[in-house]
DNA sequence: ACTCATAACTGAGTACGGTCAGACTTTATT
DNA sequence: AATAAAGTCTGACCGTACTCAGTTATGAGT
């Protein structure tokens, strides 16, 4: 074993490098066609794996794209809070959260519903589900630190509001079918619902 | 052809009578085994048809459990509008429109998600679907015929807000995985998110 | 009655997600 | 080095939702 090899032993980094190479694969099958016209097939020949080592990396295909995306939501999100330290106002700091991840959301509009599906009725217990479901919670907590601001609305309330306000862009975005319709339009959209939320 | 026949002439009579052979297995399988335990070749055994006929009356099996459900959900409505009726308060009428659905809907914890899921991801353009679409429509109409009772609430307002209430009860109603979280519990989850968002 | 166009039905066939018994690789032990 | 134990991989296989080319039933036209 040469000097310079990690610590970990060879078979733990023959399982690092093939999830690297799943995740790469996967990433870019996606993107250029689609969750749906991608087969796990391909995503394993393209990995240069067996059809059947793809499922002890992500349990469903569903896993699969969770396990690709999630890394795309949780630097969206971090723009979104950097966004929002810099905007005044609870609806204007609120929206600047929200506006990357509705924008991570719509780079390919049958992905993203895909994967807002896979977050609400996917299993829970699977490792991506759990990480993807994290960043809900970290949005959560982001919005509820917003709403905070007002000095109308409690902790308490903040958080339920901020549980809502994350109710509000999951159907609003999950149900913007029409691939035409833009990131702001659908801002638009959830700006009029959060309005009619927030005390006046 | 006898006196007393319909108008209608044998071929629509037929496949009337097999919507209706259809509409029945499909219900009491799906009541007995949920939708994920029984198979479209069952379905289509026990109303006695070929397997792609099955399909000729429903696009997928998704479609074939909103046109199984979608009665039953009006039911529910209509009952939760009755209820609401005679209940004051805006909240509590709010909630007295809903606790039928939600029940409804918990009736078996999987068809119901399984219901939900298909209303929000499924093809809007298949006619079970959007007769489903409906029933929603139907229920935020109705929701905000209640939240018009309070005079700080615009009519404008009203619509929004019930469109809140939706997916309120829409995520609610869908994160409650566990089959053991009752009707009332669900109820009292979304009673404290409505409640946040009226105006004090 | 007969013909023909059209609507409705059928079930063998297809594609694909997911499984599993067995092969292979790595590490630990002596 | 040899052996054992444990971990990892594999692809043939399976179940099932859905399709489609071919068949049959219906009713309008003559």
């Amino acid at each position: 074993m040469p000097l310079a090899a990690q610590s970990l032993g060879r078979r733990e980094r023959n399982k690092q490098a093939k999830l690297e190479r799943i995740i790469a694969a996967a990433s870019e099958l996606f993107a250029e066609q689609g969750v749906d016209e991608v087969t796990t097939q391909q995503i394993a020949d393209k990995a240069d794996i067996g059809a059947g080592t793809l499922f002890l990396y992500a349990k469903t295909k569903g896993e699969l794209l969770l396990l690709v995306q999630n890394a795309h939501y949780a630097t969206a999100l971090a723009n979104g809070q950097a966004a929002a330290e810099k905007t005044p106002g609870v609806l204007g700091a609120t929206l600047a959260i929200i506006r990357p991840v509705v924008n991570c959301n719509r780079v390919h509009v049958d992905n993203g519903r895909t994967y807002l599906r896979e977050m609400v009725f996917g299993d829970p217990r699977e490792p991506h589900h759990a990480e993807a479901l994290k960043i809900v919670a970290q949005t959560e907590q982001a919005v509820a630190g917003i709403l905070s601001r007002d000095e109308a609305i409690t902790d308490a309330d903040a958080a339920t509001l901020a549980r809502v306000v994350s109710s509000i862009m999951f159907l609003t975005m999950a149900s913007a079918v029409n691939p035409h319709t833009g990131t702001e339009e659908i801002i638009e959209n959830i700006r009029g619902q959060i309005g009619a939320i927030l005390p006046r």
